[in-house]
RNA sequence: GGCGCGGUGGCAGAGUGGUUAUGCAGCGGACUGCAACUCCGUGUACGCCGGUUCGAUUCCGACCCGCGCCUCCA
């Protein structure tokens, strides 16, 4: 039985998807203005992590991930630089794709762009002026009335007189209440815009991401996911516009990732102290990344810097070195073992992929141990077990040597490498040892680490 | 101010009403020409104060501290 905590309830909830087997999941991906940060890598990441895993459990799952391409930072960045804005988007999804494979994380079913859904949003924007929700205002925008959805709140917990008393929301005179939000908005002169029976304009942030839900996974589905600054108002918003438009439940379980700080300091596009994941990329290897991410619960809040990354390197490197050397078995030919229950006792509990990461380690172990005993084997299917449970979290799933030779540059290459191996080796078997270590040492100030064993010289980027 | 989350050993990070998380780092031993890798061993951990309990780090209450949202941000 797996179990997740909904936001919506504060408490971990037993998982029962609406179709036995199915699952439809929505999660708000990114608006396409700017290269994606170590953020979006967070979100990415830990709802690979879910779909990879509901998958090993047998769901079938659909998981739409909507891009926002039409926004105001978007119009804005397209107009700084000078070009059209679907360049701008194009070149932006573009690289996100490209950050997306690098982290290994796997496409989503759908993913639906807000330009792609004018119809619909439209649609559903009459229908809620219709049913009273919403109203055309006089400058040209329509608006949600928020005070026309009685459990407005219910997700961030917030009051609506609390709201409307804080001075931090935008007062604008067309609104009713200050609380309201915008639902279409009215082109300025040249800008981009597309029809509507209340003139040209754009659509509003958060409705895109009802229509588009509702018109991919219908009006109720599974999960709902997010980034942690996406609670309010962003949800908020989505869940009352879809249950006014719709009449039914939106989504059933409302899931957040925790919040990524850097150096202990909130990650913020204000603090100007954000990382853009290619940025990140050209220091650690993705996988290194994906590692420190995946190892610790996805809700917690998570810091950013050269000292757990340093570490997630080293620890990624232990488990790589079990792996070593080794042809796994055959996955087929290896039963359930108990390190894949303890792995599914453990991922069941709300996705805890920390304790997951604890059971490969357990599991490398075993491969360690097994290979000191010369059980080669068994050390084999252990590997198997433990690329089988990697493969769940998006881990081990290259070759060892590619993993630790790296593509990550350095001034030597591989040949010049295996030369001074070679010499070195031949100088053991004169028993210079002298000449042995200089040769060692100096691949070590180049930072090439050598591995002796039994079969021969290894070596990797340290 | 309103609402929410959290304080675990040197560090990172799970979890539990009574028995080992795990990893990194450190220390001792084995292996090695020496190392590296690996194995074995090793650490008075659970913010503070009360309460419930035979027993609380784990439940309840107060307090202190940190963080997040309420404003573009995943």
């Amino acid at each position: 039985m797996i179990r997740i905590y909904n936001t919506l309830s504060q408490r971990k909830e037993e998982f029962k998807p609406i179709e036995p087997g199915k699952v439809r999941m929505y999660v708000c991906g990114m608006t396409v203005y700017d290269y994606c940060h170590l953020g979006h890598a967070r979100v990415l990441v830990a709802f690979d992590v879910i779909t990879r895993y509901l998958r090993h459990r047998g769901y079938d799952v659909n998981y739409v991930r909507n891009i926002t391409d039409i926004d105001d930072k978007i119009l804005r960045r397209a107009e700084e630089n000078g070009e059209a804005f679907t360049d701008l988007t194009d070149r932006m999804i573009r690289a996100m794709h490209e950050d997306e494979a690098r982290l290994g994380v796997l496409s989503p079913t759908e993913e639906p762009r807000a330009t792609g859904y004018i119809n619909e949003i439209v649609a559903m924007i009459h229908k809620l002026i219709a049913s009273g929700h919403a109203y055309a205002a006089d400058n040209g925008d329509v608006y949600f009335a928020v005070d026309s959805f009685a459990d407005y709140g219910k997700l961030s917990k917030k009051k609506l007189e609390d709201l409307v008393a804080g001075a931090r929301i935008d007062v604008q005179e067309a609104k009713r209440s200050p609380a309201d939000f915008a639902l279409w908005k009215a082109a300025g002169e040249g800008e981009v815009s597309w029809p509507s029976p209340w003139g040209d304009g754009r659509p509003g942030w958060h409705i895109e991401c009802s229509a588009m839900s509702t018109e991919c996974l219908g009006d109720t589905f599974d999960i709902h996911g997010g980034g942690p600054d996406l609670l309010f108002p962003h949800h908020e918003n989505e869940i009352a516009q879809s249950e006014c438009a719709t009449g039914h439940e939106f989504a059933r379980a409302w899931m957040h990732a925790g919040a990524i700080r850097v150096n202990k300091e909130k990650m913020s596009k204000s603090l100007g102290n954000f990382f853009t994941i290619r940025e990140i990329l050209e220091t650690y290897p993705a996988e290194v990344v994906r590692y420190f991410l995946v190892s610790s619960h996805y809700r917690s809040q998570v810091d950013y810097s050269e000292d757990n990354l340093a570490e997630a390197g080293r620890t990624l490197t232990k488990l790589y070195n079990s792996l070593r050397g080794i042809v796994p078995a055959k996955a087929a030919d290896v039963g359930e073992t108990e390190h894949d229950r303890r792995f599914m006792e453990v991922m069941d509990d709300d996705f805890n992929t920390a304790g997951a990461i604890a059971v490969l380690h357990a599991v490398a172990n075993d491969i360690n141990q097994h290979r000191r005993d010369g059980r080669d084997q068994e050390a084999k299917q252990s590997a198997a077990v433990l690329v089988r449970l990697g493969s769940i979290l998006g881990l081990l799933q290259q070759d060892p040597e590619a993993f630790f030779q790296g593509d990550t540059g350095g001034e030597l290459s591989a040949e010049d490498i295996e030369k001074m191996i070679q010499a070195r080796n031949d100088a053991r078997k004169g028993r210079d040892f002298a000449e042995a270590d200089r040769l060692r040492d100096e691949l070590a100030d180049k930072g090439i680490i050598l591995d002796d064993s039994r079969e021969g010289t290894t070596w990797r980027r340290g």
